[in-house]
DNA sequence: CGAGGGTTTGAAGTGCATCAAATAGTGTGG
DNA sequence: CCACACTATTTGATGCACTTCAAACCCTCG
């Protein structure tokens, strides 16, 4: 059943993780495949494990009774979900679910739990990746509340993209444009339009998922006016 | 100099704080008045304390360059602000405005920090109060996805209200109505038209900032369908 | 009482959602 | 390698919710 666990010190979470922990974990964990669409768990779920991605893309959701559903978090490789559920009563505050074929190291929460309450260094860790979550999630509200569909999408290909580029840059959306819609809030109609807008705007050129610009500036000049961050806004990892 | 900081106990975080911590912020700590206005810091200033406000009203904001702004939270008594520039390179995240006049203590970060990182049971009641944090981000998200002005103001007015009354109550507004609008994320006048949207719904009675509702059930049958969480869903306090 | 904000109301515009349908793209089995 | 099935994406037409601009009203406080 052990294994190696060294990928787990990718997560930048994990560099103080304690011998006894990554000894505990290498016993403990479970490293699978798991197919496109693959339920993890269900919102409010009673949580055992808090997972470990290697590699894929992972959907965070919720939903409403009457059916609609609100995109809490789209991860990939490093990253780690489940876990808040130490402070939510054992509870999973959110569903997940593969949007493409995964691996992923299962992990027992109470491992996880053991670690910060006995390895300060890593509670304090646990902290500043909590706090990134939530200025990302500041950002997110407020983006939603200040930019239109267009400066949305331009904003959200610039944390894509390699910000110190000097010229032109190219950028590969990471997973299909439906879910790039859902993960800014609009429907995949809207994203169509909008990117249609934001390519007049820029003159990008489109083919697929595939993006080029010439310059980075004619984007920043059309989405960052209405943020209240100052440029070089590289993406806050959440739960990296 | 030195004052009485009993008062900080009514924030659960500073349950587990130890004696340390208590005589040094005792010797540190400032409680003053400060007048509707006041402008404690703006986003991006140098952090050298937090705040712990006693009495009033305190808006937490984020400005665009093109001028507009975006609530990012509104706390009260018992709350504290400017604690997350620990974990933000000592910067604010965010710029604090008092919206009415206030008492509040001021604090030296220094002293949150040392206790976060020789006090594991505060770094733990910290990663709590921050994990319920999150889940009141999470939600805001959610509700500005899916819900429409009267939904959302009505879910706001069912936080504010005794959940477990049985009959009538009464809800009392907290602060002004453009406040609380914004706080929502729509204009004053949206406010005003899906109020009385919600009053013609529900047959609650509106005399100023005073809302009388025969029936609680009315409000949640309206307003908890586009939610993903299950009714009594009282208020997560943010830094509570 | 008068000045100044807060609040409401009206009229018009905008952006996004929705519904419908066409088109492009992808993976399958033959 | 092709044809088909299915899904993703785009485009068009229309509707609705919220915003914006403008003006009236109301309340409070000096």
């Amino acid at each position: 059943m052990s294994e190696n666990v060294e990928f787990l010190k990718t997560n930048a979470l994990f560099k103080n993780a304690s011998p006894q922990f990554l000894k505990d974990a290498s016993a403990a964990i479970s490293v699978k495949r798991f197919d496109k669409n693959f339920v993890f768990f269900i919102n409010s779920d009673e949580a055992q494990s808090f997972y470990f991605i290697k590699q894929g893309w992972v959907k965070l959701f919720r939903e409403t009774l009457d059916g609609s559903q609100a995109i809490v978090d789209i991860c990939t490789g490093g990253h780690i979900f489940g876990e808040t559920a130490i402070f939510e009563n054992n509870q999973y505050p959110y569903s997940a679910e593969a949007v493409e074929p995964c691996e992923i190291a299962t992990i027992p929460l109470d491992l996880l739990k053991t670690e910060i309450e006995t390895n300060n260094k890593f509670a304090l860790d646990m902290m500043g990746s909590m706090a990134r979550y939530r200025r990302q999630q500041d950002r997110e509200i407020e983006h939603r509340a200040l930019q239109n569909a267009p400066q949305r999408i331009g904003c959200f290909l610039l944390r894509l993209a390699d910000q110190t580029a000097d010229g032109g840059v190219t950028i590969q959306l990471p997973y299909d444009k439906m879910l790039v819609a859902s993960r800014l809030g609009m429907q995949p109609e809207t994203f169509s339009r909008a990117l249609n807008k934001l390519k007049e705007k820029t003159g990008m050129e489109i083919k697929g998922g595939t993006i080029k610009l010439d310059d980075l500036e004619k984007l920043t000049d059309f989405s960052c006016s209405a943020c209240s961050s100052s440029f070089p806004c590289n993406d806050l990892q959440s739960c990296k």
